[in-house]
DNA sequence: CGTGCGATGTATCGGTCCGATACATCGCGG
DNA sequence: CCGCGATGTATCGGACCGATACATCGCACG
């Protein structure tokens, strides 16, 4: 999960340590908190020796005013490499249990612009299909096991399955709002000196209703 | 976590691993999946280890019709010990910062039946601080950083945003119950559902059917 | 009658990820 | 001039997971 989220992140930028997991807090703020540098910078060293990046001590190419007062501990910049590129592709396409579990989803769809339709399609049904799943299960200790349990167990189950419900009911949206949409898949973003556009595909929810 | 979890479902009463993890299943169903073998079957070891639980091959006392026709694989029921009974509540009462987080909330939650209420309140408030907080981080991302993100990842967190304000709402319920009195059930005004009975009364200590 | 299959049941292993910790630099306000 | 919070890299022990292995039991189906 971690490789993916490093791998996606660094096709928008190259970035080094503390910046990619600022940036993955931010993209995944939703779904889970910051990730840990425990696992953060072995990742990143696994991923080196594999190939998909390659890392980039800072060297201030245009400043040779700065010399070495201090030895000005780099930061150490990651770069995507076309292996890198491939990799990120194969990981987002192939879809295993572990795609639909909370934080697995949360990757996936996090990075659904980089990710084509026919994928987003099976992703968002897999995950409906997980989280109605969970939905029975709890519909059944609700309904058969109450009296085995307390109430404020009880409570618990009652909010999650309200949650539950609440999911199936936004996968549904975007489902259908995938299936009936036309959802352009985003263009490579040229990392050459222009600023990003802000490339979307139709807001998954662009029918936004007002809540009372 | 794990060790309270298993502490606190083995004061119900004494279980084998198979079936701690059953109702490990039932009773967190809403807050995760069923814990994998590779934690119970080593958190068990190390528990029993520390004095906690007691293991006992299991002897068909009473009956003496079923003899060695088989070697009857045995099955090792845990049983809580006094220490054990002593350490879950400590556990159980002492809050640090993953007691907040979604796990450690719902496991501390699962059991508050044999919390008292001012550690109830504590850790309700606790959560609500919790989830505020993170609140406050996905409106930010939405305000401030939007234009940064693609449509898809901006869904996503307007999704999470919902799920910790109907959060929040549905603790500030708890909450106030808590303050207010007793009786965990809250009510739904406007989605009469089946009516409960079943309250379990809010004492922290012990009220709870010993095995016949 | 047997045979295979799903539930029950115990157990280990490798791997992922987290939390605590350590250490160094930088800019800023007091 | 000093401290302190943000930036930044890095390691270590431990918690937990997923896959796997193996054994028994009851029962449905041929």
């Amino acid at each position: 999960m971690l490789e993916l989220a490093i791998l996606g992140l660094l096709q928008e930028a190259p970035m080094h340590g503390y910046e990619l997991r600022k940036e993955l807090a931010a993209k995944l703020g939703a779904i889970r908190a910051a990730i840990s540098y425990g696992s953060l910078y072995p990742t990143l060293r696994r991923l080196q020796a594999a190939g998909w990046i390659t890392e980039a001590a800072e060297t201030p190419a245009t400043a040779e005013e700065v010399p070495a007062l201090t030895s000005r501990r780099g930061r150490v910049v990651y770069t995507i490499t076309a292996e890198g590129k491939e990799r990120f592709a194969q990981l987002i396409a192939q879809a295993g249990p572990e795609t639909y579990d909370d934080t697995g989803f949360g990757v996936h769809f996090a990075f659904f612009a980089r990710t084509d339709q026919a994928t987003r399609l099976r992703i968002l049904e897999g995950r409906r299909r997980r989280i109605e799943e969970r939905r029975e299960g709890l519909r059944d200790v609700l309904g058969r096991a109450a009296e085995r349990l307390d109430a404020y167990t009880l409570e618990l189950q009652r909010h999650g399955l309200e949650a539950c419900e609440r999911e199936v009911r936004w996968l549904e949206e975007l489902i259908a709002n995938e299936r009936s949409g036309r959802a352009p898949t985003v263009p490579q973003p040229g990392t050459a000196g222009g600023r990003r556009e802000n490339d979307s595909p139709p807001p998954p929810g662009e029918s936004r209703k007002e809540r009372p």
